[in-house]
DNA sequence: CGCGACCTTGAGTAGGCTCAATGCCGGTGG
DNA sequence: CCACCGGCATTGAGCCTACTCAAGGTCGCG
């Protein structure tokens, strides 16, 4: 308990797997499930508001997020931060680090988090014997490149108003079709503003303000780390909006 | 001549790739660099200007750049611009758009450009065959997510002076290592302040007071789409680095 | 010589920032 | 039970960074 990470013995055997229960993961053979399951070595679990990574460490394990979210982000050196994207549930964490020497960024849990630990050697093992989740592990990682480019367009050239609508949305997408948010479209999500913020390169005040208009508009509804929206078309005009992520069916490890 | 891209019978034989000498390039054995030569199928070469991949395309082919510069970009409906990042020599082009259902960014030559082009199924062929190849392409795919992390940083949280003091160090260092520099830190790029403003999620008129300044202070030097680092330690100290990136030999496909 | 592409510069505006204060909990210790 | 404190949302005021509109200026090219 006073450790950060708890670490668990194995709990849920991969073929039985909640997650994979969703029909967005694409199925995999009994023979990549039993793979995957020895690939694994262990679950963890991470309180809210505690590091998963930190950027410049060496970690040595890889993760895939069973349940709970997190965020990515990197630090200036006078502390100005960058929320970089959020991890939900089925993100495959820290391919970076294991790749290259160090990580990049850091990583912190959103809510009380339960992860599935990889070694990293296991990853080379993957590639060596599984071609086909080699190049999940691949697809994995362009679409998180695509997740980041949208950003990257909405941090650069949208409005504040416009990158506040596009991420309430964006949020919405990734939380539905993982069926995290409850009836109507409302998604509870424990993020401050402060990380709305951060996410989208604005000061916190004016963030503050930028929502307010949402709300007084009735696009949205906000409150207690939790939103609703109530105008979808409207938050979507507003947005600029530039073309949806493929909701293709995608790999988990 | 007419064409937008002319299509060239195979030239060089990869074993004798000229980019490949340099030693930021991880030597291949000599099976995989067999591999390599029949995975591609041969080369292209696209003029300035002209695109290589556009957005909501579905392209077949996966590229190397060989030679020349281009940029990836986004668009919004209404035409602003957000330049992504730029590629370099042995950049490998078009993954997203080979392991996802389509291109969702676009790419455009800034100078005339030579590719190796390979076939999509090929790539499938090299996860069955190759784990130390697959591997490479995830390597190479995590390296873009990493100077992705960065350039959002930077269009995120740095003001306008530190943003292109970045950008031109990070230039600087990228065609430095391909040995793509005149001596001392005089980078050659035909890119034009437009180009500088996109990437930076500034406007034209911004981007140019802003280098002016940079010019004044004698830090740069700027002139016909050539830019000469006058003071490196004084752009650094600008810029707020947050750290380069890995200097490691990388894969090249 | 005129035109197009690009760089510069001026002037005025505004979107977004900082500083600062207030209000609203929920938790904690006295 | 209550007072206090810390985290978060909200709001006002004033400022400044960065934007827009608008004119040139330079250079290369047909």
């Amino acid at each position: 308990m006073a450790e950060k990470k708890e670490v668990l013995a194995r709990q849920v055997p991969c073929q039985l797997c909640p997650l994979r229960k969703l029909d967005i993961f694409r199925p995999f053979t009994p023979e990549e499930l039993d793979f995957v399951s020895q690939f694994k070595t262990g679950e963890v679990k991470v309180k809210a508001g505690d590091p998963l990574f930190l950027e410049g460490a060496n970690c040595a394990h890889l993760y895939t997020l069973l349940s709970g979210l997190a965020f990515r982000y990197k630090l200036l050196p006078d502390g100005r931060r960058q929320i970089l994207n959020y991890c939900t549930p089925g993100d495959f964490l820290g391919l970076q680090g294991s790749v290259m020497q160090e990580m990049q960024h850091s990583v912190e849990a959103l809510s009380d988090m339960v992860l599935c630990v990889f070694q990293r050697e296991g990853l080379w093992r993957l590639f060596e014997s599984h071609a086909g989740l080699s190049f999940d592990v691949t697809w994995l990682a362009a679409r998180s490149e695509q997740i980041l480019d949208q950003q990257l367009l909405s941090v650069g050239r949208r409005s504040a108003l416009e990158r506040c609508a596009h991420l309430l949305l964006h949020l919405l997408d990734r939380l539905a079709e993982l069926g995290m948010t409850s009836s109507r479209a409302t998604v509870s999500i424990p993020i401050t503003q402060q990380h709305i913020a951060d996410t989208l390169g604005l000061s916190l005040v004016h963030t503050n303000r930028t929502l307010g208009r949402l709300m007084r508009e009735g696009a949205i509804r906000w409150r207690e780390k939790e939103f609703e929206i109530l105008d979808r078309s409207r938050l979507a005009e507003l947005a600029s909006e530039e073309g949806a992520l493929t909701g293709a069916t995608r790999p988990l490890l």
